[in-house]
DNA sequence: TGGATGCTTCGACTAGGGTCGAAGTATGAA
DNA sequence: TTCATACTTCGACCCTAGTCGAAGCATCCA
């Protein structure tokens, strides 16, 4: 009868408001302790460990221990995925948003998902990758050709050692807000964390906006322009 | 505190069984009424009515009335696509299915997922179609080229009229099983007709298997030649 | 009009799971 | 060793939400 994996236990686990709440905070890709997110779900430590524990054996967090404390952070690009794509679902659907703060509109423009630049400033930045031909579609994965290899070298960041490193390079991510590709891998990371180095932006921990300074935003503008800019 | 749409809501509404063996079911493409649905959720009549009317109101499913009958479809693609990223997350993570029974492998092969072909043969017609340059990464979507034109109107798929409708004509779908790209959207919906249409494969509505005659499949392969192939 | 079918609504029952207080374990510092 | 911090486990409470029987609409057929 049942064919597939079955949904229904990991939608479970994701459906706890506390729980959410973690996986949301955990989205902005830092690793955070049992104490740390259990403020961040509003509820007291016990019930966080009890929740935590049952998100590991679920498969979607990766904890760590570091002395006496407990780090967790998500299990895989994946679940970064699935939770952005759950975003999707409730942003477009039924009850949309009864609270449209301005938070709101930063965060459809940059933020952080799980450590890669999300928002209309990553689908841009993608956009223009592909359309200057750095990036292309090859098979069913996104690949970095030679020119691509050359520009972000010239950007200061090592893609010969992302390589090594067994997570794939680059990757798709479908962001809920603008529902168009932003790369994420390993080298969506090193951008995000290349332009924190330029001090071109900079996130915000609690919010997961990322904000760009000025000179930042023209920085990128000129980095990676596109066809309307 | 909190940022972005709520998940909970949501994830709450796939984490119950009953739902997710509805949602499971839907994912067929097919449109089921109440009592179809009931039976594969294995509830009563009123129960699946409970259930979906709350995946309506959460905007997961789109209602039709038929005379007396009522019958649902998954809302959207994105839907289909979501639900596919959950049965990824519980394929990898934790019990990773206590069952492995033979329809496992034919599932995994070829299945219907919302309308379109996936499974390997899926990915395989989607790598073989990008390989041939018919399709196309263009920004940050997928775009059919000339030559893809040419090549599905030899098929006998008339991509004008798809085109016309609001629909997008090509999409990308993330498969659990083979973790690669799959082709979706209403291209992907008038590959898999057409080739129930000349008899190369015929699905069964039950499992979700499509399983493809030998002649069927000798076809498919000379259509969508691979590298390795 | 009467009866059958398909679905919805109402009400009551029940179980499963989230919650926290209190006690227990592990790590680090003095 | 002793105390403090970070986390886990246990036990009990409570409440939401899934479940079905019974009754109520709506639609179709004869």
């Amino acid at each position: 009868m049942k064919e597939g994996p079955d949904i229904a236990q990991v939608a479970t686990l994701i459906g706890d408001p506390a729980r959410a709440n973690m996986l949301t905070a955990l989205m902005s890709g830092k690793a955070l302790t049992v104490s740390e997110l259990a403020q961040e779900a509003g509820v007291t430590i016990q019930t966080a460990s009890s929740h935590l524990s049952k998100l590991d054996s679920g498969g979607l967090l990766r904890p760590r221990k570091q002395g006496r404390h407990k780090y967790f952070s998500l299990a895989s690009d994946d679940v970064a995925h699935v939770l952005e794509g759950l975003m999707g679902l409730a942003a477009g659907a039924g009850h949309l948003r009864k609270r449209t703060g301005p938070k709101d509109a930063e965060l459809r423009k940059a933020r952080v998902c799980y450590n890669h630049l999300a928002g209309d400033m990553g689908t841009q930045m993608f956009d223009s990758l592909i359309a200057q031909g750095h990036l292309v579609l090859e098979g069913p994965d996104l690949a970095l050709t030679q020119s691509g290899l050359a520009f972000v070298s010239d950007f200061e960041i090592d893609a010969a050692a992302l390589q090594q490193a067994r997570a794939p390079l680059c990757r798709e991510c479908l962001d809920w807000s603008a529902r168009r590709s932003h790369l994420a891998g390993s080298l969506g990371r090193a951008f995000l964390t290349r332009f924190e180095d330029l001090t071109w932006a900079k996130r915000d921990q609690k919010t997961r906006i990322v904000s760009f300074s000025d000179s930042g935003a023209a920085a990128f503008h000129r980095l990676f322009p596109t066809a309307s800019t």
